[in-house]
DNA sequence: GCTTCCATACTGTGATCACAGCTGCTATGA
DNA sequence: TCATAGCAGCTGTGATCACAGTATGGAAGC
């Protein structure tokens, strides 16, 4: 009796990737289609689409698309019927100054609380980006740019901004596919505040992370800035 | 067939209200209710009670529960039960400390950009919550006393920082509450920093806006923080 | 008296169906 | 030829049902 327990108290580690919800992969699905730009701004996510799409009922979808509205990852029209939101500029200089305000300060409390605990990770991670950029990989450079970022935030010890980060990178996330449009050097010019991060933390100097994460936000947002519309 | 068309438009309008769906209704009354602090911390939200007393079936609550915790308002546990969040003081400190920052940015916004020209609005909110406040109302107080820190954050002119501002309000709200358990002196403090934020709106005074706000939330969040456990 | 087992009730999940509103096309009329 | 009525196909909404997992209660065994 005893070991049936045990055994099915290790099968549950492994069932537990498996018993997440339906509802739960098509959000995951969805949000991770919608940050690599998979769905063109303004088209429609009809329920029924979808759902063929994934091969569930209408319910899950249901449940995700909402989910998702709450975060303002998709728009729901007056019709109620959901969609990808149009970005204009003045919604992504508004998304923009908001990433500055807290993404900054969420570089600040990492550097002064975490800042030297983290600067191997950030090295190893900077290494791959270069990696990337070299082999123009940009799904890559993507992928380890968000993980950057989201190391210096995580060490910042602040659920509630990792949170309201998040929401904002899925809001702003569609567009930042931009930046990488064409072969233009606009990742090398983030490497430089990269550097300036790393250095940042390894000091433990809590502004000059601000600014260096400040202004790679910055160069993000005047690259992309010009190529809406 | 023309003013008959014109009726029915005429007639949309009147429908709107009553158009909206039950999952709306749903969430926005969970919202009033939790915002009042109606349900315990850690109480559980199961769909089939709320769908009853709301005279509803399962589908709207669903997708209202889902969306409310997509906002951080209620709590999804392993098993997949919806539940009040409880508050610890350690969420509640990072709460206040990024209301500091988001709210104090939002209330230097709309002190540069839109200050005396919502200065009248406010000094009319003062006065409500001043009366609200010699009555001992503390319904009144508390929702005059939200109406006026949105009235400054709505002029900032930044739906993104707006909509993060709110999830921090809902997420923080229940436990605003406390504030008020007793007839001690905290919303006198309060009215200081109201009038403070006036003036500076008055002046269209950027930082004299922020440090009154940020004094505020600093004011209530030394006060309800000895109060939580 | 304490532990163990089983039945029951209750949890959220997801599929299916009926329905109302809207959109766009087509056929019919002037 | 053009306007209009009506039909067909979409859309999301919401109710109902079946189901699997879980907690809880009491009863039977040690």
């Amino acid at each position: 009796m005893l070991a049936e327990k045990r055994l099915l108290a290790d099968l549950e580690g492994l069932n537990s990737p498996g018993r997440e919800t339906l509802q739960e992969r098509v959000y995951q699905e969805l949000k991770r289609a919608m940050m690599q730009g998979r769905f063109a701004p303004g088209s429609a996510l009809p329920l029924r689409s979808v759902a063929a799409a994934m091969g569930t009922s209408l319910m899950p979808v249901r449940e995700a698309l909402r989910q998702l509205a709450a975060e303002r990852a998709v728009e729901v029209l007056p019709n109620r019927a959901f969609a990808i939101p149009k970005m204009t500029r003045a919604i992504l200089a508004d998304l923009g100054r908001t990433r500055l305000l807290i993404e900054g300060e969420a570089a600040r409390l990492a550097a002064v609380r975490q800042g030297p605990r983290i600067a191997d990770q950030l090295i190893a991670l900077r290494d791959k980006i270069s990696a990337a950029t070299g082999a123009h990989d940009r799904a890559a450079y993507r992928s380890y740019n968000q993980e950057f970022h989201f190391c210096i935030y995580s060490a910042a010890g602040s659920p509630v901004m990792l949170h309201v980060i998040e929401t904002l990178w899925l809001q702003a996330g569609p567009y930042l596919n931009l930046s990488f449009s064409d072969a233009s050097g606009s990742p090398i010019v983030s490497q430089i505040r990269h550097e300036e991060a790393i250095e940042a933390m390894q000091k433990g100097d809590g502004e000059a992370a601000r600014d260096a994460i400040v202004a790679d936000i910055s160069d993000a947002m005047e690259w992309i800035m010009p190529q809406l519309e």
